[in-house]
DNA sequence: TCAAAAGTGTTCTGCGTACACCCATGG
DNA sequence: CCATGGGTGTACGCAGAACACTTTTGA
């Protein structure tokens, strides 16, 4: 038998980009018998884990749930481990009778993952949430979303993650839309189009957008392996 | 009354320069009524966690215990959890008989450690150890060390971290022997010199080196401060 | 024919790379 | 005066920044 662990949780925090604004998922706490459901607190996907799953597997369950999708872009963020993160003591609450269960001290195992909106099942209880301007969520969780949105933005920089935000076949535009909105910085259009053209890693297709009332742009795709040769040919140190 | 919580343990990787030497902290396992000493295995210093400790304070803690040290530059790597990690069955036992406890799962917050050797207190029970040809340690330790390995190398090609294993004043070919070390690639001395000079944040002191047989060389310490501004300057993306 | 965005060209500057060379010190 | 490493100079090429300009589409 499999029982819950009652010390460790698991929480995602999962983005996407939907035009032009990045998102975050998030989940309606449910009523609870005696917990004013005046309160409709929003939290992020996650749950205690089981006592003999991987953590990782743990993530990938949760989030198969809430978007149906396998196979996702994750990576674990940190551990939230102050004693006093079941606060306010409301949440508390809402947590144990939602359990059935006495709870004392969780810590839980912050993961964040990247998909791309439009592969996404949508049920009711999720709601995609901007990220600038958030409303209080429960315990910890919007220093959680702080902590991935800095990841996210430290990691961009030098990883290609913004592929795992948009559709197979994308355009430059489209890369330069999610670098600006994320980084919240402006960049020159012309010389980002020259430098992801001379990008190994992008293979442009034989396709162009199409409906557009403009010319219509070549669209690419990212080649996880051409990524592989080209990451290993460099050797900078930057500082 | 604070216990020990018996799910979750803090271990910690301490990196050192040893010339020419990146080394490893690791403590000899004590030997225990009913197991064989002679198999002299090593571990990573940690311990379980206290219900009521955050786990960089646990860290800390156990930082200070093996090296005398406080202020120490400290990340949290990341969260081993699979459920077997607990293995072989006689690690396992020896764990059990140390605490006088049962143990089903432990899940170890893996946290990593930079240090410059000359300031450590060394004691009989700590051992420094080339982190080439690691012998094998308990449960899952060589792991955890080459995660933090990796984690090193990541980081130290965009962040300063070197300066964490060097003294506070130090010349430029002591930085440029952490990097070909650490990294292992050979780099051209000449401009590696002349790349550190026009860095802002290394500030050149009013000293040379001393006692060496040859032309001794600028003395150099890194400001914090002005790190921080010239971090800010920067805004490459850079994939 | 106009708006909108794709895509190109040009100039300047700075930085990485490769490599030759001179300088200070202890033995 | 030699070995050792400190430190400078030079020349080339590529890449980023800034910005003007041309092209292709739908409406």
């Amino acid at each position: 038998m499999n029982k819950l662990n009652l010390h460790i949780s698991v929480d995602c925090v999962v983005l996407a980009y939907d035009y032009p604004q990045l998102k975050v998922l998030l989940i309606e706490r449910e009523a609870v018998n005696g917990i004013d459901t005046k309160l409709h607190k929003l939290k992020l996907p996650g749950h205690l884990i089981y006592e003999r799953e991987d953590f990782d597997v743990s993530a990938r369950r949760i989030l198969f749930e809430h978007t149906g999708l396998e196979n996702i872009f994750l990576r674990q963020l940190g551990v939230f481990s102050d004693p006093d993160r079941l606060n306010p003591p409301i949440d508390l609450e809402w947590a144990k009778k939602t359990i059935h269960e006495d709870l004392n001290r969780v810590v839980t195992i912050a993961y964040f993952a990247l998909i791309q909106l439009k592969s996404v099942n949508r049920t009711p209880q999720t709601i995609w949430h901007p990220v600038d301007d958030l409303p209080e969520l429960i315990f910890d969780h919007n220093l959680i979303i702080r902590r991935a949105l800095r990841h996210l933005r430290d990691e961009m920089r030098s990883k290609p993650l913004c592929f795992q935000l948009l559709p197979k076949k994308f355009t430059i535009r489209q890369v330069f839309e999610v670098y600006k909105v994320i980084l919240g910085i402006s960049i020159d259009k012309s010389n980002f189009r020259r430098k992801l053209k001379h990008l190994t890693f992008l293979v442009p297709l034989n396709e162009k957008e199409k409906d557009v009332s403009h010319k219509p742009a070549q669209l690419y795709r990212f080649d996880k392996k051409l990524y592989g040769k080209y990451e290993k040919g460099r050797n900078e140190i930057i500082f």
